[in-house]
DNA sequence: ATAATGACGTCGG
DNA sequence: TCCGACGCCATTA
């Protein structure tokens, strides 16, 4: 098992902070932390990511992180409420950008 | 040093 | 919407 990096941890940190009903995809992470690639965060959480909440992490077009693991990540969006278009994450409406939950915006803040 | 690979992303057809 | 080709970047063969 490869030892744990200071990337890794970032990675693994920011993912642990995203708030059930959100996701975040690799290339998000990564444009985030403003290092590696989305590829780099890939490996991490190929690596480590049984340890967090890695059905928040998926491809930036809303599809799950692993195929054969499909039917777990629908349970655990479907448990905390994702927006879903039909077996995929609605990025439009889930993607986070790192901000804490705060308030919701009252008014319309999506552009 | 070169090529293949991977929990990716964007573009075209 | 689906799929293949490329680009990307670190790691491994």
């Amino acid at each position: 098992m490869d030892p744990l990096n200071p990337f890794a941890e970032k990675v693994l940190d920011l993912v642990e902070r995203i708030p059930p009903g959100k996701v975040m995809a690799y290339g998000d992470i990564a444009e985030y932390l403003g290092e590696g690639g989305p590829r780099q965060v890939g490996k991490v959480m190929s690596t480590w990511g049984g340890g967090v909440p890695w059905w928040r992490v998926v491809h930036a077009d809303g599809s799950g992180a692993a195929p054969d693991h499909l039917r777990e990540c629908l349970a655990h969006w479907r448990e905390e409420d994702t927006p879903l278009r039909g077996e995929r994450v609605d990025m439009r409406l889930a993607r986070w950008d790192g901000r804490p939950a705060e308030h919701e915006r009252s008014s319309a803040d999506f552009q």
